[in-house]
DNA sequence: CGGGTTCTGAAATTATCATTTCAGAGCGAT
DNA sequence: ATCGCTCTGAAATGATAATTTCAGAACCCG
């Protein structure tokens, strides 16, 4: 039947093989890998030529991997991938419909991305895209001071927010988790600022207060904050409200997070120039951390 | 994307063409065609040699019936193949049902969505469901003390795990950002406690170092990496490998969080009864807290 | 049973692919 | 900064695949 003599048949499919040893792949193939993965197994089944430019690697690369992967080169690592793709197809039940293919629907890993992606659907068909960019503005306005703070659980949020927009920007304050020192921030903010806040489920009384003392003080307020929307919101000038349903006694911050994300990629889109140069500086600094370090 | 420039475009498949054409087909071709029909399409994925032999013709009729059919040669006849392939295999997830609905595709908000779908749709196609019961199974274990250390980035993401696997279990430690201080918890650690660090792109030498030194102590280590694998991955017990592109200066975190919070949703639902408990005793100490405040 | 026609595959040719070699890039250690 | 190591891809080589050519087989028809 088989045009050619078969290659040795294998206990594991080329994609277990890559995963099991991928930690023995140097970068070239690691990057050969994920391209193979990303579209597989179409991707491995074109010729060796067309797999390495759509990977970014030589033809070598390919090679080598093929025989660090146990294979005599890569037409037969090649035949591997067709004999997969025809046991598959063969196969009653198509298991691309799947998220994480081998595991059940059930698995939560499953379940989990069903409830996330269904969150984020739903998230950004509400989001209003004037609301979005309004904020952006904001956020890239110098004249204007930003403060970012976070409650229990989305300290973590506020806090990845911060790291990030401190690469943007300067007059940026993550803000204590300690109410008790808030007043002192408060001293300093002027009209016309912007205090972002994250204040979801099991709205923290401290946030509401200090939103409220701020925006009086005539600060624009940005909240990111569940769907059913942070008493803070009604005091919001921009407020975005995520999904954060899941199947655990938790709720889901992917979505707030993916928000934040998309956010700062505005933002640093918009001020692109200026935010070049502070990342290249920045790396300058991390350089000369390092060699500071050693005579520590 | 595509590795070579596409073939025009074609508004059927290899396999329509071939059965409308069938009448107009030579016998030698036609004994092609049920062929390449018969275990469609992986036959015709191998070379022409190997096609025109599993058919019993010459690789001349193989040439010609492409020809027949509309290709420039055989190889574009197969590159139709794959391409049909593809089609068929990715993903059943409507792409396009519009994410924001009243934004252009080209929002920022709609292609952050595009990268991020598709982040979470190939880190879990390529997850290891042992790997991930796995690593729930070490968190959830009481007798292993747990320790989380995180990166520049990702200390917000090990921040965020931190705070709530601190409801589920005891024997959980935050590891402080400031690696001199590390040596200090490494002297608490015993065999068999677990180290849950996170290392994504830009790895961090002192995070390798740590997990090298902690798991020559015999310490299991869960990693949280991306795509291109840390280098402490080869130290790994168990290791997640996310996603992070983003059409951003920053690489995404979202899918990482996602792996997080599904991992803490696996333990605390194995451990229900305990961590249900241990919810109430916090709920209570709240109270007590805000009560308490009201007097200082 | 020839003569014309169509079809077919062996063999030659050409094109493309796969592998090997090797110089130097990159990087960690000293 | 320099050494020594591993990794990488350009280029040369070798191997295979794809196409073309063409002679003859198969068929059709008078």
């Amino acid at each position: 039947m088989s045009p050619a003599p078969h290659p040795p048949p294998r206990d594991q499919t080329v994609a277990d093989s890559i995963h099991n040893r991928f930690q023995s792949l140097t970068r070239a193939e690691r990057q050969l890998a994920n391209a193979i993965l990303a579209n597989y197994p179409v991707s491995g089944l074109g010729s060796i030529t067309a797999l390495a430019e759509a990977s970014g690697v030589s033809t070598p690369t390919v090679v080598r991997m093929a025989k660090k992967l146990g294979f005599s080169g890569f037409p037969e690592l090649q035949a591997a991938l067709r004999s997969e793709l025809e046991a598959t197809i063969s196969s009653p039940i198509a298991k691309h419909d799947r998220w994480a293919g081998n595991a059940p629907d059930t698995h939560i890993l499953n379940r989990f991305a069903e409830a996330v992606t269904e969150n984020l659907r739903q998230t950004l068909r509400q989001i209003g895209i004037d609301e979005f960019d309004g904020a952006a503005a904001l956020l890239r306005d110098r004249k204007r001071d930003v403060y970012v703070v976070g409650g229990r659980i989305t300290r973590s949020l506020a806090d990845y927010f911060f790291t990030h927009m401190q690469v943007i920007r300067s007059g940026l304050t993550l803000i204590a988790p300690n109410s008790n020192t808030w007043p002192h921030y408060v001293l300093n903010m002027k009209e016309g600022d912007v205090l972002v806040a994250f204040d979801v489920r099991r709205y923290e009384h401290d946030v509401l207060r200090l939103a409220e003392t701020v925006t009086a003080r005539g600060v624009k307020l940005v909240l990111f904050t569940d769907q059913w929307g942070s008493p803070a919101a009604k005091l919001a000038t921009h407020s975005f409200r995520a999904r954060i349903e899941a199947p655990s006694a938790w709720d889901s911050s992917v979505v707030t997070l993916f928000v934040v994300e998309a956010l700062v990629a505005a933002v640093q889109t918009a001020t692109w120039s200026e935010t070049k140069e502070r990342m290249r500086t920045l790396e300058e600094l991390f350089d000369q951390a390092k060699i500071f370090r050693k005579f520590v």
